[in-house]
DNA sequence: CATAGATCCTGTATGC
DNA sequence: TGCATACAGGATCTAT
């Protein structure tokens, strides 16, 4: 379940491992992995050289040299951007391969459920003189983001009449929070997941604005959350937050504050884990 | 327009 | 042992 950490992760490996080579191959071994595309994948992407490696929540975009166009990703549930080299053998569910000029370590995609996908996207001009994925548009700016607003986050979550967590996973309000770190926030937070955002005040909101950073900051230092095999980084390297989780998957286990189990409500179509004593509803 | 809920997918774990 | 079911959840689509 990559989230913002994982991402970004993800990220830094690429930028350092494809940022000034040439596509030169693209196999794509699965329908679903290409998706929202124009055309044809190959076409897009043979030639063109790949000038950065950029984020937004979770999105991650290649700008590509000389089109105005961007290499777009979504990991989905699943997906890994794997640096193998070309004798490596094929991953069980690898869904895509990209080849370099330059014959070095590939670029696959590999994705279990099928939730993740590729696309190549015009870019538009953003709000403050920089540029993103015109598919990336609807999507909030992330509480890593320098260019993030946090007084207009505060405004506009408290303009919302709904629960607190499902606003923390609407992109549109604020990208990168998937229910992992929103129910870490929210618990260091004490706030319950239900709770309606009509009912916070402004110092309220701020505050668990803070925990959001926080948590999130903290995983990235630890290179992200693996809590199945599922996430790893580009060289397949698992990271170690899961270790510091206090509420997510701890259904059952003690509250490492105050002892009371840990319960789990299904929300969402996924589960919520909370501690019923220091999350209190109201 | 805003909000709520269903849906896509597949490997793993659990129950009978 | 074998089969059926539940579960994981990000983003999008449809319904209200």
């Amino acid at each position: 379940m990559p989230e913002l950490p994982e991402v970004e992760v993800v990220r830094r490996g690429l930028d350092r491992w494809v940022t000034g080579r040439t596509v030169s191959g693209v196999d794509v071994l699965h329908s679903r992995a290409v998706r929202r595309h124009e055309g044809n994948l190959e076409d897009d992407l043979i030639g063109e050289d790949v000038r950065c490696v950029s984020r937004r929540g979770k999105y991650l975009w290649m700008p590509l040299g000389r089109t105005g166009t961007a290499f777009v990703a979504h990991l989905g549930m699943s997906g890994q951007l794997l640096m193998q080299p070309a004798a490596a053998p094929d991953e069980p569910h690898l869904r895509a391969r990209l080849e370099f000029a330059d014959d070095g370590a590939q670029l696959r995609f590999v994705d279990q459920r099928t939730f993740g996908w590729l696309m190549v996207a015009p870019l538009v001009p953003d709000e403050t003189g920089g540029h993103l994925p015109e598919i990336v548009r609807h999507i909030a700016r992330d509480p890593l983001d320098p260019e993030f607003d946090d007084e207009a986050f505060v405004a506009r979550l408290r303009a919302r009449d709904t629960e607190i967590k499902r606003a923390l996973l609407d992109q549109s309000l604020v990208s990168g929070i998937g229910n992992i770190y929103a129910d870490e926030s929210l618990w260091r937070a004490g706030l319950h997941g239900r709770r309606r955002t009509g009912s916070l005040d402004g110092a309220r909101v701020r505050e668990l604005l803070d925990h959001v950073r926080a948590v999130m900051t903290e995983a990235l230092a630890q290179g992200g959350t693996s809590f199945d095999s599922l996430y790893v980084n580009v060289n397949g390297e698992s990271g170690y937050f899961d270790r510091s989780l206090d509420a997510y998957g701890q259904e059952g286990e003690p509250c490492s504050r105050c002892g009371t189990t840990i319960a789990r409500e299904r929300f969402m179509n996924r589960s919520s884990a909370f501690c019923p004593r220091c999350q209190p509803i109201s």
